[in-house]
RNA sequence: GCCGGGGUGGCGGAACUGGCAGACGCAGCGGACUUAAAAUCCGCGGCCGCAAGGCGUGGGGGUUCGAGUCCCUCCCCCGGCACCA
């Protein structure tokens, strides 16, 4: 076919399908229209605020974006339809080590790589025809939103909720950065794999185990189950009880005990030593000189360990008596002390008590040192035989005094409230979850705005004079300090409060903090005055409906939560939490099956894609693929079918059949004229029932599936509608109300998945721009409703034969017309009908013997 | 090891609450159109079998008139957690 140039925004009704030239018309008008401009308010409208997760700024917008977008957009198309005033924007994460990285390497500042990529990305994201508010974009890099995120942080330090700390921290020696709990992944790196090491540096901390309780609720979250889980599981409760161990030597700073946790107070008369993590404060106070070199050298072997070989649960136990012990509060009982790298200083208090007859690993270490194991949960039908491995089941307390003859679950109680009464210990829940390290030392992120004053110590910025800008000169070498370090001019200020030589933290901020609000900037975008107003938030927040990927459900996520429940706190915005409904998309995948990357050559780019196939395909494929949580991989060779149904759907309006029931030029494009009765063939009579029950049946299924996110269905109905339509147009002419009647809610349906080609159709047959400010149309049942049905006949549960029948026939027709059939008829002669099912539209089923 | 999710044609997948397994597509095969090809259109298509019929939703067992769907058990794949006391 030759090239055919055509007014680029409304080619002449016949012309071939040209999305390219197309979809960039319309996204052109739209936006000259200022069609998806959300204002704050509209009268008769509700407010819904979807909200799909922002790209960081890589440089390109990947597959996973469009597979993760797309989507997204065609449910709040959907939303907007349905009578909603819908917020539905874009922003760009754009602060992260990447750009840092590609400033080492290549010649480029950051901040330059940085914007050239959002630019780069813009362009991509318009070209997905989505219905973002630009107005609102956000760029978590620029000065204007960071104030924000730096006010952020003075409000959490306001309220108690950051802290500075020396403590022990995961480094990555590749980025040369502190990471927080949640960024190290087995033991490696999460952004580059490399193996983590413990460091004991001072860093700036956000209280988040205070919100630890709260965060274990999700009541009134719709949710997936299986991201609630993956959170619980993260903070990981644990209920049992904290007890001292008296020192039989008091440390030299006083200190006179060793408290532990444990979740099993009921075996602690089976304590026959004690472990302290190497890190634990206490170790170098109570270790004796005979043993001081040998305790020395494990505590300098653990902190050479990588957090892989620590945390291996493989590796044989170690560990070194400190010479010192303890004793056992209600034994009077004298134990050992030692230290071993499998307690852990981060966890509870630190330390262990060592129960080896029921808890595995203490087994295993006691087994390894020769310690004795004594059994204190006797084993239903215990001999006294010494045990092979540690016995954690349910058991009668023995050699434990006064408890003896309980039942080790009331024991645990019983044992917890006698520390209590006694005053060494009590009831208490530990987490798993650990607060959340914000400190990094590189430059590409929001500069921590408090300072450090020799009179005054640690002191805020004050609010007036944020942002705390990041300066544009600077050195790039990764020491592993930041380079805002070595900037002079930036480190060196006045104390706010003294006005004494003062020097700024020179880390800057997790990036994860940025994007712990954005959805809130979002509401407010352009307020100078505020993070965000009042008035914004009761207007907008909580978000509506979020989507986005689950590898976040960990971080993100639950930083978001934290950030949500702390701004609630100080009454900032309306709500328990910041995201209503969650709806978690899949990966996708290489058409290999494999993830896509660069090394495995399986990538597939988005722009090639919608270059030769338009976005409305692109977009239609990649909800048509399967079920949208499910991702999977992306096979090049299936969208032309997607590609083909569109080439048709537009045949379909662009040839419309020869039509009865005059005035037929009028009928498509101006007001319906009442039809005059007049005979027509009965195939034509038959047809708009027919036509209209495929139009409404399938606006029901389209329907249902966009609230449920099913978009795989939902367009292999569209397609199942266009080939039916096709079907009635070939077979002969067509009642011309219900042709135009089916083919405006084709379109309609059509509007959210493929918002351009739905707009040129709708505008080539006459119909007011735009469609995408129509009503959704409602599905009539009546009309929805079949008349006929085929149901299967079968004989004990085996399909012998089919019956077409009324929809609402009674059993004793259809069993009437199912002993004529003869196949049926042949299987129940001479045998006994002993029951008989008969489901409505379905099957008759006639059991014999 | 523990906790989730999942195994359906050659492939992606569909199947409301236990009711005709394989919708909708891809690839394939046959045909029409074409000088030819592409594109398009029509038709076929789970497996075995000439047919009648039989067998089929990871394997085995069970409940039921009837099981992809419910129960028991085993296998495999994916995700999360894992020396957290």
């Amino acid at each position: 076919m030759t090239a055919r140039t055509s007014d680029e925004s409304q080619p002449a009704g016949g012309a071939r399908y040209e999305p390219a030239e197309l979809e960039r018309g319309w996204q052109r008008r739209w936006e000259q229209d200022a069609l998806y401009a959300t204002p704050d308010h509209v009268e008769g409208r509700e407010n819904w605020y979807a909200l799909t997760m922002f790209p960081y700024t890589s440089g390109d917008l990947h597959i996973g974006h469009w597979f993760a977008m797309a989507p997204s957009d065609a449910a709040a198309r959907f939303r907007r339809m349905q009578g909603y005033n819908v917020l539905f924007p874009m922003g760009f994460d754009a602060f992260g080590l990447p750009a840092e990285n590609a400033a080492i390497r290549g010649q480029i500042h950051p901040r330059d790589w940085t914007m050239a990529n959002i630019e780069r990305m813009r362009g991509q994201l318009k070209r997905m025809g989505a219905m973002f508010d630009w107005r609102r974009e956000l760029n978590t890099s620029a000065p204007d939103y960071y104030r924000w995120t730096q006010w952020w942080f003075l409000q959490l330090y306001r309220q108690g909720l950051a802290y500075r700390a020396e403590a022990p921290v995961n480094w990555c020696p590749s980025c040369n950065t502190t990471l927080a709990n949640e960024q190290v992944v087995d033991g490696a790196c999460e952004r580059c794999d490399t193996a983590v090491e413990q460091r004991r540096m001072a860093q700036w901390f956000f209280r988040i185990t205070r919100y630890a309780e709260q965060l274990l609720g999700h009541e009134g979250l719709q949710w997936p189950e299986y991201v609630k889980l993956m959170q619980r599981n993260w903070i990981g409760r644990s209920e049992g009880a904290e007890v001292s161990f008296a020192l039989e030597r008091p440390a030299p700073d006083g200190t006179a005990e060793i408290r532990v946790f444990t979740t099993r107070p009921d075996t602690l008369c089976g304590v026959t030593f004690m472990v302290l993590a190497p890190e634990h404060p206490l170790v170098e106070q109570i270790t004796t000189d005979a043993q001081r070199a040998a305790v020395r050298a494990y505590v300098e072997a653990t902190k050479h360990a990588t957090e892989i070989e620590r945390q291996s649960t493989e590796r044989e136990k170690s560990g070194v008596f400190t010479g010192a012990y303890s004793v056992n509060r209600i034994t009077g009982e004298r134990v050992p002390v030692w230290i071993a790298d499998y307690a852990l200083l981060t966890y509870g208090t630190g330390a262990v008590m060592g129960v080896p007859a029921h808890d595995q690993r203490d087994f295993e270490f006691a087994r390894r040192f020769a310690l004795p194991v004594r059994v204190v949960i006797a084993p239903p039908g215990w001999d006294g035989a010494p045990l092979v491995e540690a016995y954690l089941g349910p058991g009668v307390m023995v050699h434990s005094g006064r408890f003896d003859g309980l039942p080790n679950e009331q024991g645990k109680g019983a044992i917890a409230q006698y520390a209590e009464l006694e005053g060494w210990g009590g009831p208490r829940i530990a987490y798993r979850l650990r607060d959340w390290l914000i400190s990094r030392q590189r430059y590409w992120g929001a500069p921590i705005p408090m300072l450090y004053c020799e009179q005054c110590g640690i002191v805020p910025v004050p609010e007036q004079q944020l942002p705390v800008e990041l300066p544009y000169d600077v050195e790039f070498r990764p020491t592993g300090q930041s380079p805002l370090a070595l900037s002079e001019r930036f480190v060196r200020t006045s104390c706010p409060q003294c006005g004494r030589a003062a020097r700024r933290e020179t880390d800057t901020l997790d990036t994860f903090m940025c994007s712990s609000w954005y959805f809130m900037r979002y509401a407010d975008p352009h307020n100078r005055e505020r993070a965000v107003g009042d008035q914004a938030a009761q207007n907008w927040l909580p978000v509506d409906q979020y989507t986005g990927g689950s590898e976040h459900a960990t971080m993100h996520l639950l930083y978001a939560r934290f950030f949500y429940k702390a701004a609630r706190d100080a009454g900032l915005v309306p709500g328990d939490e910041p995201f209503t409904r969650l709806f978690s998309q899949g990966q996708i995948l290489g058409p290999d099956g494999r993830r896509m990357s660069k090394s495995r050559g399986n990538v597939v780019a988005p722009d090639a894609q919608v270059e030769h196939w338009g976005a409305d395909a692109f977009r239609a494929y990649l909800m048509f693929l399967g079920p949208w949580e499910q991702g999977g991989p992306y096979d090049v060779d299936g969208i032309v079918g997607v590609s083909r149904w569109l080439h048709r759907l537009w045949a379909l309006i662009t040839q419309p059949p020869r039509t009865v029931a005059a005035p037929v030029a009028e009928s498509i494009h101006g007001p319906l004229l009442a039809q005059p009765p007049r005979p027509v063939a009965a195939a034509v009579a038959e047809s708009p029932r027919e036509l209209r029950r495929l139009a409404h049946r399938t606006l029901q299924r389209v329907t249902s599936d966009l609230e449920h996110f099913q978009l795989n269905t939902m367009i292999a109905a569209l397609m199942e509608m266009t080939n039916g339509l096709q079907r009635l147009r070939d077979a002969g002419p067509v009642d011309a109300a219900a042709w135009e009647e089916g083919t405006r809610l084709l379109l309609l349906m059509l509007a959210p998945s493929c918002p351009h080609l739905a707009e040129e159709l709708w505008a080539q047959t006459g119909r007011p721009y735009s469609i995408h400010q129509q009503p959704w149309p409602a599905a009539d049942p009546e009309l929805a409703r079949r008349e006929s049905v085929e149901i299967a006949v079968q004989v004990n549960g085996r399909t012998r034969g089919r019956l077409t029948v009324a929809a609402d026939a009674d059993e004793a027709a259809v069993r009437a017309e199912a002993s004529g059939h003869p196949a049926v008829r042949d299987l129940i002669a001479g045998k006994t009908v002993e029951r008989v099912i008969y489901v409505p539209e379905r099957l008759l089923n006639l059991v014999v013997r």
